[in-house]
DNA sequence: TCAATATATCAAGATATTTCGATTTGTCAA
DNA sequence: TTGACAAATCGAAATATCTTGATATATTGA
């Protein structure tokens, strides 16, 4: 982690399309899909894992799954006849760094990576 | 900002609840709402201005508006018979620390506090 | 091949959100 | 007090999203 202070225009910097904000943030706004991302916490789970656990229909989970995957928050892995999801914490980052950069107005209309692991 | 390792244990935490979330992130997931915020990174600005800019009617403003303000993503003060809005960054740092958290396992269903300018 | 299982997709109805125009409320200045 | 202006609210129409049950696709094991 750089831990010395860098000159503005060394920073690194992303600029996020709003209509990709707009849709990761959609994603984010639903009680079902919070629920799934919170199971996938602890890895890969499989749609039908997530059905015994939530207690939803199939098809629901495969709406949800496909809006969350469409967002770019987690990634699908086929398995035999199985599909495993998981978290994509790259698009998490990057909405981050979006959010933060409304906290730093001298990055005026663009946001800042932050956060880094 | 804190550059040493500390035990879990005293770690910031934020219980973040997913109706809070869910009510944040639907606000954040329309064009109109994020153009809006994005005026307000160079400070206050009242709805007069806000349609002037944006090319929205006034009534339609007034609604994204109150959507971001139940959200607690704005502010509003009132001044003669202007209403100003402006950033409210806690909720923004809320919600990242929220994302954040996805990003590390050992936080199980928790939020971490991060990101702190 | 056949039956069973996992998942995706589709259509239709239910529900929620957004937009627009009109009205209302509150403030100020003449 | 009156007229003008800023902003919020309301009802109705338009649009989008979510849920459900049925069906389609793909994989596996018998």
């Amino acid at each position: 982690m750089r831990m010395t202070k860098v000159a503005p225009q060394i920073r690194i910097r992303l600029k996020v399309d709003p209509v990709l904000v707009a849709r990761i943030c959609h994603a984010l706004s639903d009680a079902t899909r919070l629920a799934i991302l919170d199971r996938l916490r602890n890895g890969d789970q499989c749609v039908c894992d997530l059905v015994d656990v939530l207690g939803a229909g199939q098809s629901r989970l495969s709406f949800h799954l496909k809006t969350l995957k469409d967002a770019g928050l987690v990634r699908d892995r086929k398995d035999g006849r199985w599909v495993h999801y998981s978290l994509n914490t790259e698009t998490f980052l990057a909405i981050e760094a979006f959010l933060a950069s409304f906290r730093k107005a001298e990055d005026a209309t663009e946001a800042q990576a932050c956060c880094k692991t």
